[in-house]
RNA sequence: GGGUCGGUGCCCGAGCGGCCAAUGGGAUCUGGCUGUAAACCAGACGGCUUUGCCUACGGGGGUUCAAAUCCCUCCCGGCCCA
């Protein structure tokens, strides 16, 4: 199967400089990079379509950078944001840098057995905060004229807004951006930049400064912007919930359940962005959804492969056991060791042997099984029905104690379709 | 620096002295229906020792029996002028 009929079966392409530039990457021999904001200390989802892309070029012999933003960190990218972000320490930024390239490294190989192509993982920071503001101004600067910055999309709506501006710090941005694009093709003869297509803008500044700084060509392309049903981004969102690549932020059971609701809309997109299965495994899928979509085989599926991807396989079959247990009634049959693992990835809350003993009024156990913020979202779930306990329904006038344990320490907690905690008794 | 408009709950946005924990919309959450989906319907949505109390309307101070609402001041943002 060759690249481009691959990138075209699975509508990976948004936007590119070239036509031509499916075939050479078919061929390989191409080195290509991506950038990572590190604004936090894990990959989430929604950057998980620029890792697979990353992933899918060196499956074809190309070679892969990574590049983590260390540097223009520092600034923020401002593109198609509607407000200008906090800025977050130089220490912070560096964890977050430090936590994301560990994730890299199991979805590209970095070692030397992959030959020519090798990934590559750099951080601009090297670059970027070196480099003096007089110089930077004169060999990038020069090259673009304000009126054609100003006239990007990717900020023309904050320039058009009446309540909030755009500060110089992010409007210079996209140098920076071009800026890196220009370090990675002299020093590492990188002649192509991947992304999301709100992108677009930085990346056609960098061929653009590539072009006349050094007078050399190079491409961009980027992939259609996930979105979900309602237009937010998809397992990204500036407020809301991430799904993290990190099994320490979002459980690989959280992940799977996630991804096993996805809706039948967007589930044969997720699984041509998100997934490495083959062409014919895809169609298939396709036509059990409006064939059979009670059996969400799909869904399944997608969930199957990102969590093995992600997490492995051990911890795919067992977010799918626990899924299935945990909605069927007969949890509490279950011997001590399968319940275990089905609960394995659920946060855990410690209670001691007195307190059971006594019985823990229901909304406090709601809270300190931090299934509740406060006291009162608890009695507010427990009067809505929300809460079951061992998936029996728990009223809010219930007291918890010992007769509710399994195998005398054990309780599963779940608020709604999807929380679940696991209270051990001490 | 000057002028002017503005800063309200997760977001947008009403309110402009008491009836305001604050209209409305969105997001979110819970329940119902279903396929652990979508759509739809219903409810909830600051906290608590919950017929009540506490904390909140950019920060601080003041006027008043009483302020998100009036005054002073500081901070922050938009626009225009210099």
């Amino acid at each position: 199967m060759q690249l481009r009929e691959d990138w075209h079966f699975r509508g990976l392409v948004h936007q590119m400089t070239d036509a031509s530039l499916l075939d050479r990457l078919s061929g390989g021999g191409v080195t290509a990079y991506i950038g990572f904001d590190p604004t936090a200390p894990s990959l989430h989802l929604g950057s998980l379509l620029q890792i697979c892309n990353l992933r899918r070029l060196q499956l074809s012999g190309n070679r892969p950078i990574a590049l983590a933003g260390g540097g223009t960190g520092m600034v923020g990218d401002p593109s198609f944001k509607a407000v200008e972000r906090p800025l977050l320490s130089a220490e912070q930024i560096d964890a977050n840098v430090e936590g994301i390239a560990q994730q890299l490294a199991r979805f590209l190989d970095f070692t030397p057995a992959a030959g020519t192509s090798q990934a590559l993982l750099l951080n601009n920071a090297t670059w970027l905060t070196s480099i003096t503001l007089t110089e930077f101004l004169r060999d990038v600067g020069k090259h673009f004229t304000v009126n054609q910055m100003v006239a990007k999309d990717s900020v023309r709506s904050r320039l058009d807004r009446d309540d909030v501006g755009l500060s110089f710090t992010e409007f210079s941005y996209m140098l920076l951006q071009a800026y890196d694009f220009l370090r990675l093709n002299l020093d590492h003869d990188c002649t192509l930049q991947l992304g999301g297509s709100d992108q677009w803008g930085n990346i056609t500044m960098g061929t653009e400064l590539i072009r006349k700084a050094a007078g050399r060509s190079a491409a961009g392309l980027t992939s259609p912007l996930l979105l979900r049903s309602d237009g937010r981004k998809f397992g990204k969102s500036e407020s809301g919930n991430n799904i993290w690549l990190d099994a320490r932020l979002t459980s690989p059971f959280e992940m799977y359940q996630y991804l096993l609701n996805s809706d039948d809309a967007t589930t044969p997109t997720l699984l041509r962005f998100f997934t490495f299965l083959d062409h014919a495994t895809i169609l298939e899928l396709d036509d059990a959804i409006t064939s059979a979509p009670q059996e969400r085989r799909a869904q399944r599926a997608l969930a199957h492969a990102v969590v093995t991807l992600v997490h492995g396989e051990g911890a795919a079959r067992s977010a799918a056991r626990a899924g299935e247990a945990l909605f069927q009634p007969a949890i509490a049959e279950l011997d001590e060791v399968t319940l275990l693992a089905v609960v394995a990835d659920a946060p855990t809350t410690t209670f001691s042997r007195s307190d059971f003993a006594a019985g823990i009024d229901a909304a406090d156990f709601v809270v300190r099984c931090a299934l509740a913020k406060s006291k009162g979202e608890a009695r507010r779930f427990l009067e809505q029905g929300g809460v079951y306990v061992n998936n029996v329904r728990l009223e809010p006038d219930a007291r918890i104690g010992l007769d509710t344990t399994l195998h005398d320490r054990y309780v599963v907690v779940r608020r709604g379709r999807r929380e679940l905690r696991l209270a051990v008794v001490a």
